[in-house]
DNA sequence: TAAAAAATTTAGATTAGTCTAAAAATTTAA
DNA sequence: TTAAATTTTTAGACTAATCTAAATTTTTTA
């Protein structure tokens, strides 16, 4: 149907489009770790199949099949991920690089079974909403703890940033999904914040708190 | 390390390997459904990266180093199969195209913690040995049906082929692995069999037979 | 044991995906 | 509002895997 590669590409115009409307060449060049020459004659191919919206020079957008085929490998993935945590004891910042192969294979049986065998999961291990068979799905609507005001209380629903390093310190800290932090104390000068979780004070910086994110 | 398609040749040599000591160009062109042309250009690949053993026209084997590869794309592809059967409950004349992808997939820790997660099977779901993580396995001792004499009693073990019409036929008889038969009689004009599952007659033709092995 | 047949390899193309370097278009900013 | 900077596309090449057709080697067989 769809190569790998191709997959790739719509996966990451939709990632993208989040942030845009319109995507540009540059940018899906970047978010693939390749050439925008490269990319130029991905987007015509996938122009010619119906895939994207494409005109020389500004950007692309994803046709409405082109957003159901992303969904669907974004739907695999996730899956796989949770199946990776949930079933085979993969700690959560273990799991990308695997779901990423993963997530090209093709078998819709195989899918929709593993669907069925977890129970249906709406969320991902990162708190990220895993699309149904039909490509439905519903995000929490989240914001990160730097937006919170002290005293103020939530619970860790998603990350904004998906990198081991990342993850492994939340881990570290006791900042996991499900977890519920009350903001302590916000330093005005560095825009750290103090927070607790589980009775234990957690010291972290405005950048750890700018990608982490709450249940509203 | 290696593409999806080496590691597909390589396996196919495997297989082939068992029937003979050196394996055809031509054998291996059939079955991978290739040219013999193209099966040349990527011996030599092979044998330039030392994984199979290459003179000109005189056919291939596996070295050491070969061998372990394919017993290790053996292992994945038969512990997919038995997830898939066990845990997800297809039928086993729905998972080797499934699992011919699955087998592709790198990650040793991820097919390490399944074979784990499923208890450690020593067999797939159609009778044949497991590979365990350091590539050993102890096949069955099988012989087919069509060498008992009557009377003669004997569990069912494994198939010698693997089409799904088969696999449906013997399903449809009752005749899977595990199963207990008795061999009622045997025609001496066309060496078919009528044979005994659970109380219930079957005949099978000579070709059947042939294809369904029992424990020694 | 020399033709004929069969198997295998080589030669030359093709396709998907990638790259670098150069050209063209768009955007920014003086 | 034109020149400079940036972005994007085109041109031309490369690699992996494949193919057909032709050449070569091995095997068969008469
Ligand atoms: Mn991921
Ligand atoms: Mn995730
Ligand atoms: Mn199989
Ligand atoms: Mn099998």
């Amino acid at each position: 149907m769809n190569t790998f590669t191709e997959e790739n590409y719509l996966k990451a115009i939709y990632h993208l489009s989040i942030k845009e409307e319109s995507v540009s060449t540059n940018e899906i060049a970047a978010s693939l770790s390749t050439k925008a020459a490269s990319v130029t004659d991905m987007l015509k191919k996938l122009a010619e199949k119906g895939l994207i919206n494409y005109t020389k020079y500004q950007g692309v957008t994803l046709t409405a099949s082109g957003e159901k085929v992303a969904l669907n490998i974004i739907r695999k993935h996730r899956l796989w991920e949770y199946f990776l945590v949930e079933k085979l004891n993969f700690k959560w910042d273990e799991v990308h690089d695997v779901a990423e192969e993963l997530e090209h294979i093709s078998s819709k049986e195989l899918v929709d079974r593993l669907d069925d065998f977890m129970g249906n999961p709406k969320y991902d291990p990162h708190g990220d909403p895993i699309p149904d068979r039909n490509g439905k799905f519903k995000a929490y609507e989240l914001k990160p703890v730097s937006t919170m005001e002290v005293n103020h209380t939530g619970v860790i629903s998603g990350v904004r940033e998906h990198s081991p390093a990342f993850l492994q310190y939340l881990e570290k800290q006791q900042l996991v999904i499900g977890k519920k932090i009350k903001i302590e104390e916000i330093n005005s000068y560095d825009h750290s914040v103090i927070l607790s979780v589980e009775d234990k004070r957690v010291h972290i910086s405005r950048e750890v708190a700018n990608n982490l994110l709450i249940a509203l």
